[in-house]
DNA sequence: CAGATAATTTACCGTGCGGTACAGAATAGG
DNA sequence: CCTATTCTGTACCGCACGGTAAATTATCTG
């Protein structure tokens, strides 16, 4: 009971820590990140220990002794890709005027749902739809996930009505509401085979609907 | 090889017909409905033959006679989906303002995917999302049907276009695509647990991008 | 070097999955 | 009543799944 060997590298990149027993033998992050791309792919329910251990280069155990198992290595996947989403969506919320926030959020879903680079779609929206049993707790960590950052956009809202950059009539809760709605529609195309440009058109189609 | 006893039950309501041998002992239709029901709540990946055979009331190989396997009952059931909604699609085409046709594409919409009668969120929209290597066939016929569904509304605008109803420079494809995508999104928060007045609130709101 | 500790490897477990063989039961025609 | 035909029910198959026991290997501490 005396073990010390706690890495934090999921949080910060702090790796740095007294270690007793034999190392590790994979970078804790870069099997996160191959674990992320398996996920997004195939959704949680979709993908297979098998698909996981091929794709991250460990064995079985090596994977339970590290994430728990797979519903905690999926947490902590859920994790990694809120991070990367937080650095546009920090961003966006930084614009000065609401539409300017919007039409960044928005372009920036467009951007990291059908960037080829990484799988098509989100994985927010996958494991939000995803419908059986076993991934009903996950559903709602998802959804604490999408609440959260409704309610950072939301309250950016209802500041730029105090600035008088909406108008008073505006409600921030519909707005955000509606522009998330369309980011999850946005997803849902982009899994589809939707082009960046196909989906560019529909941000610049939503975008009319926002107030003066 | 001189069978005839072929049941049409699932496109018309014709069950009359000459059968030879042990007649079925279930109703095609109240088992499809019935499975409708579960593939539409756990997705096509999150429900098992034993999940299907438990709601239809059938044995497993009467499933297999009757249906084939359980794609192509998935199959059965995505057309059985798709007649039903285009019941209100239909209608909504049939207004007579483009913006009539899309306010209550949009409200049928909720209607269909936040009714408390049925599961929440759309089979479609649930089945194309999915992401396992056992679905992608299915991904192919389900964005068919949501390609046609947007090939009639792109078409409905074009002739409200033609009719004076849309400005000269707005774009059906575009206007259809976005109509779509807030649909999805709909569908995605409903399945989230989204209430009827709350998505009525975003289709409210996603109705001010419609161009006068 | 010896002991403690922890990660790796191999091999395995029980379970539930989609799908099916086979025998019995129900109907139609002769 | 007999046969052909088709559906029903039981019981089963091979397999892939998520998860683990146990032995081995690598590193730190004393």
């Amino acid at each position: 009971m005396k073990a010390v060997g706690k890495r934090i590298s999921a949080t910060g990149k702090v790796a740095e820590c007294a270690h007793v027993g034999r190392p590790r033998c994979f970078d804790t992050d870069e099997a996160l990140d191959a674990a992320l791309a398996v996920f997004w792919k195939k959704g949680y329910e979709g993908t297979s220990l098998a698909d996981l251990t091929k794709a991250m280069g460990i064995e079985r155990p090596s994977l339970y002794a590290a994430f728990g198992n797979k519903e905690g290595l999926f947490r902590k996947v859920l994790n990694r890709y809120a991070c990367k989403s937080e650095e546009f969506v920090a961003e966006a919320l930084g614009q000065r005027t609401s539409r300017a926030v919007v039409q960044r959020l928005l372009m920036g879903n467009v951007d990291m749902t059908a960037d080829p680079r990484n799988p098509a779609g989100c994985l927010l929206v996958q494991a939000a739809v995803a419908g059986g049993d076993e991934s009903e707790a996950i559903r709602g960590e998802v959804n604490s996930l999408r609440r959260a950052g409704e309610l950072a956009l939301r309250k950016r809202l209802q500041r730029a009505k105090t600035e008088g950059d909406l108008p008073s009539d505006a409600e921030p809760a519909d707005l955000a509401g509606y522009v998330f709605t369309v980011a999850h529609g946005m997803a849902v195309r982009a899994k589809s085979g939707a082009t960046r440009t196909e989906l560019k058109r529909v941000a610049e189609t939503a975008m009319r609907a926002w107030p003066t």
